[in-house]
DNA sequence: TTAGAATATCAAGTTCACTTGAGGTCAAGA
DNA sequence: TCTTGACCTCAAGTGAACTTGATATTCTAA
């Protein structure tokens, strides 16, 4: 049971075949061999690469940012220690970079709904001129640390 | 100097004039008025709004839910508190729930690797199938609270 | 006054991440 | 045997979010 087909890897990460397909033409995952007919036949690892494909999506990477990403994990064995420790030593910036985005979001929402000074001029999350004009267009406030 | 010119609303947000007029063909956003010369101008209130557009839209919203969420607010007086809360209100659960997902990611990575099951059969992360299988497809320890 | 920057419209093009469609092969069950 | 379903390839289509190009007008500063 080892040698698994396409719907097999598309029912257990529940990812369409044409995607997978699609991922194999840039490069994202590989079969493992072909059968006779020319099937694809995926080794078990793959369900696990396909899965961090989805997980990575979810943190906002570029499909060529998780090829980049994946490209440091062999293809040809399952990963081991070191090489999930170097990719997890790759993404926790960004992991921690959007937390902490996503939070100052929420306390500045929170807090500016408290104090009403939404509706006043000096609302940093909704007013990103002024002072923080200086420092570039956009929503600084909330999209950088302050 | 309160009716702004595009290129006024493009520097103070950094979003390019063309993308403004695309959200006004969207319906996300609207001039106060056109010169005689049929040029746009912008109540400074537009500047929030853009703002808010781009907060949104890093929260994974898609310019279809942002115009809902915008609808709620009123176009031609400034947003008072009471329009802010009940937006904020309607964030709120998204937000937790982005902030949530991502912890549980960062904590599993962190966990994962301390204990080095990455490379075993039991790691819940990348093994999404077994127990986790009965509940769908993908990488539901991560995508889901366990 | 005159060059150049900014604005306008409208259609078409771009990138990303896939999906769909057309046309065909192959194995297994009624 | 037949038909259903899973698989194959390759090209084209899709939707989201803009950008670019063509062409024209208007504002601004030397």
């Amino acid at each position: 049971m080892d040698p698994l087909s396409i719907g097999d890897v598309a029912e257990r990460t529940g990812v369409a075949p044409s995607a997978l397909r699609f991922y194999e033409d840039q490069g994202l995952i590989h079969v493992d061999h072909r059968t006779d007919a020319g099937h694809r036949r995926y080794r078990r690892a793959t369900i696990r690469r396909v899965s961090f494909i989805r997980v990575a999506q979810q943190l906002g990477l570029s499909l060529e940012e998780i090829r980049d990403s994946l490209s440091s994990l062999p293809d040809n064995r399952t990963p081991d220690e070191a090489d999930w420790t170097r990719l997890s030593e790759a993404w926790r910036p960004r992991l921690d970079e959007q937390i902490a985005m996503l939070e100052r979001l929420r306390d500045r929402l929170d807090g500016c709904i408290g104090c009403g000074c939404l509706s006043l001029k000096h609302c940093k999350l909704l007013n990103p001129h002024d002072e923080a004009a200086a420092r570039g267009p956009g929503p600084r406030y909330v999209l950088d640390d302050v």
